[in-house]
DNA sequence: TTATACAGGACTAAAATGGTACTCAATCGA
DNA sequence: TCGATTGAGTACCATTTTAGTCCTGTATAA
């Protein structure tokens, strides 16, 4: 299903709730509150974003989160890789992989540039997008987006 | 990380395999030992594609795995679903989605144009393209394949 | 009729994930 | 300077998912 982690899904949305208003430090304790979830959790996955340099944080009365760079800065793939490691499809598609099937395998190569694509893809689009709110579903015009295969052959 | 499950690559290997030589039927055993994986995975891997229609099997001595239509007529979401179920990057973002964020998510709408984006993209991508090896790394020419998230939201 | 080969499902083991709790450190403000 | 506030870091447990195996049944070809 290509599934984003549900603490992917998390950050994402707690992510946009500070994009939204960016000016303030978000306590973990209100955003848990504004997202409607458990502040344990909420106060987890705030930790990885700052670890991922995607939030800084303020200690003491009066502290919080804010956003390390501005929501156009920081894309889709920034946070996915935040919560669960680079954007990769397959074992193989990482540099670390030591796939013992490369000798047998024969589609390593081509899914690598599917998942090349993919990636290239996310990073195009941005917490900005994400954030807009669509209380009406309007069109949201995220940026157009070519990704072609044969380019990335030639790397 | 986006990542696919290890049944799902398996099950990409073996149906490049297939594709390579799709002219007689391949038994589980011959495939097996063909991509170097233990029969059981192998066998419960392919039975997997047979009830998702990417496969037509033939039972008795000479028997084995066909692809149930040709390689470009089978493409990477196909393989993917099989596997893991609809293509899908959030709870959401398929029919039965019950989250109970909505309201307060606000990613939710935006999350779904991305993940439609890229099952366009994998729809695009096809058995044929994943079959072709390439011993020396040529610039595989998969289609060219432009997503507009703009596109998608006229739906 | 018999050997071959797939179908289907049950079962176990292992790993990833999600969620929680607890202690420590920094900062602000009275 | 002290105490309240708020994040940092880590360890832990429960649950779910995934992977892998095995066994019994059924169709088919020679």
């Amino acid at each position: 299903m290509l599934k984003l982690s549900r603490l992917t899904d998390y950050a994402a949305v707690i992510m946009a709730q500070i994009a939204r208003h960016p000016d303030y430090p978000h306590a973990a304790a209100e955003l848990a509150e504004a997202v409607t979830l458990p502040y344990p959790t909420v106060s987890k996955t705030l930790k990885m974003l700052v670890k991922a340099n995607l939030l800084v944080s303020q200690r003491g009365a009066q502290g919080g989160y804010l956003l390390a760079r501005p929501a156009s800065d920081i894309s889709a793939s920034d946070i996915i890789s935040a919560m669960e490691g680079p954007v990769a499809m397959t074992e193989c598609s990482h540099a670390d992989g030591d796939c013992e099937l490369m000798a047998t395998c024969g589609v390593a190569d081509n899914w690598q540039r599917v998942s090349q694509a993919i990636r290239t893809f996310l990073d195009g689009v941005t917490l900005a997008h994400l954030a807009q709110t669509t209380p009406i579903k309007l069109p949201v015009h995220l940026p157009i987006q070519t990704v072609t295969l044969a380019a990335e052959a030639s790397r």
